[in-house]
DNA sequence: GTCTATAAATAGATAGAC
DNA sequence: GTCTATCTATTTATAGAC
C-alpha cells in the first residue's frame, strides 16, 4: 500500500461498523458520532477547503455540538489529517484496469479514474484533498504521495525505458489536471462530457506517456 | 481580447510607471504606495491563498499601515480581483507560438507557456490565480476565462474539426495540470525538469488535440 | 495620504457540569 | 459521551486625528 502513510499520525481507533464481539478493543455500538463528525468534516472541506471551514460548522453539519469534534479528534487540523484519508479505491481501480490488455490500456486507465470519482462515498475525501492541495501542505503531500503512489503501482511494470519517473508523474498530472478541470474549476464543456468521450481522448495521452519510444514527431 | 472581462468589476485608476504630462487625468508622481500595496498582495496571495492571507500581512510586507490597504482598495475582495489582473503577456505568447509552422506547433504552445510561467513580473499574479482557483469562486472565474480565452485566441484558427469546445479546453486542462505540479504541488520530478524536456514530452500530447483526426489507436 | 485606536464579528480551543 | 459557557486570539473594517 502507497498511500498516505506520511500524512495522518494518528490512530484513529473506530468501532466497527456492525457490533459484534470485541476481543479486548475498544466496545462497539458505542456510538457513530465519531464517524458523523469525519463524514461531516469531509462535506465540508471538500466544498470549501480547510481554511473557509469552521469547526462550528462542521459540528452543525453532523448535528452535534462544537466540542465534541475537538473531544474526538483534538484539534481542526488532526480532523482534518483523519479526512485526508483517500479510499483504496482508487489504486484498486487503476490496478485492476492496467491488469488487461496493452491495447486499451490508456483508455481503461481514464474510465477507472474517472468511475471511482464518480463514487459518491469516494469523492469527499478526493475532493477534501484536491481543493486543499493548493493551499494546504499536508493535503499537497497527500495528493503527491496517492497520484504518483497509486500509479507506480499499477503501471510500474508496464511502464519501461527512459525517463520513467518523470512519465509517471506526467500520468498524474494529466489525471489530476483532468479532475481539477472537471469537479473543481469546471472548465466547460469538461464537466458535461461523457467519461467514454474523456476516455476516447486522454486515453491516446496515457499511451504516449506509456509508450518508450516517443514519438517521431 | 479574451481576458477577465467579467470579474474584476473595478476600474484601476493607476498613476503611470514614470512621472509624465497628465492631460487630464490623475495627477502622477502622487505616490506608489497603491501599486506597493497590490504587488504585495499579490505576493502573499500567490504564496498562501486568499483565506490564509491577512490585510496586516499584505500591509506589513509592503511596509504601510494595514488601514491604507483599506483606504486604497475598500475590502480584501476587491483588492484580491484587482490581484488577479493576469498579465497580458501569457496570450499574447501563446499566440506568437501558435503563428509559425503547423509542425512542432504543440512543443512551441508548452514552451511559450512554461516561458512566462519563469516570468518573475507575471508569475505571482498566475500564482495567485492558481493557487485561490480551488477554494475562490472569482478566482475560478478567471482561470476558465482566461485559461480557454488565451487558448482559443491563440489556436482558434488552426483548430478544426469535432468538439473543437472540448480539445480547446482539454490543452487548457493540460497546460493547468502542468502548472500545478511544477509551481504549486510540485510533483517530482516536475519542478526540476526543463523546459525543452517537458515540450518534448508535452508538446506531442497538445498536437493531439489539434489533430482533427483522432488517432488510429 | 497616513496614522492610532477600536469596533464588531468570528475563529479555535478549553473547563467543567451533568 | 454530551453539553453550556467562556477564554483568548485574530479577523475585517471603520472613525477620526493629524
Amino acid at each position: 500500500m502507497t498511500l498516505p502513510r506520511s500524512t495522518p499520525p494518528e490512530p484513529h481507533p473506530q468501532p466497527p461498523e456492525t457490533p459484534q464481539r470485541h476481543p479486548g478493543g475498544r466496545r462497539p455500538g458505542e456510538n457513530r458520532t465519531r464517524e458523523q463528525i469525519l463524514d461531516a468534516a469531509r462535506e465540508c472541506f471538500a466544498e470549501r477547503g480547510y481554511d473557509a471551514t469552521s469547526v462550528r460548522r462542521i459540528a452543525e453539519t453532523a448535528g452535534v455540538d462544537q466540542a465534541l469534534v475537538h473531544h474526538f479528534y483534538g484539534t481542526k487540523e488532526k480532523l482534518f489529517l483523519n479526512a485526508l484519508e483517500i479510499p483504496l479505491r482508487m489504486p484498486e481501480a487503476l490496478a485492476e484496469a492496467a491488469a488487461g490488455d496493452r491495447v486499451g490500456l490508456g483508455s481503461r486507465i481514464v474510465l477507472a479514474h474517472l468511475r471511482v470519482w464518480e463514487d459518491a462515498s469516494a469523492r469527499p475525501a478526493m475532493m477534501t484533498t484536491l481543493r486543499s492541495a493548493a493551499t494546504h501542505r499536508s493535503a499537497a503531500a497527500v495528493l503527491r504521495d496517492y497520484a504518483k503512489g497509486s500509479i507506480r503501482e499499477a503501471l510500474g511494470k508496464v511502464i519501461t525505458g527512459e525517463d520513467v519517473e518523470l512519465r509517471i508523474a506526467l500520468i498524474a498530472t494529466t489525471l489530476i489536471g483532468l479532475s481539477l478541470t472537471r469537479h473543481l474549476v469546471r472548465l466547460d464543456p469538461v464537466p458535461d462530457t461523457s467519461p467514454q468521450e474523456l476516455a476516447a481522448r486522454l486515453g491516446p495521452v496515457i499511451d504516449l506517456y506509456l509508450d518508450p519510444v516517443p514519438p517521431a514527431a
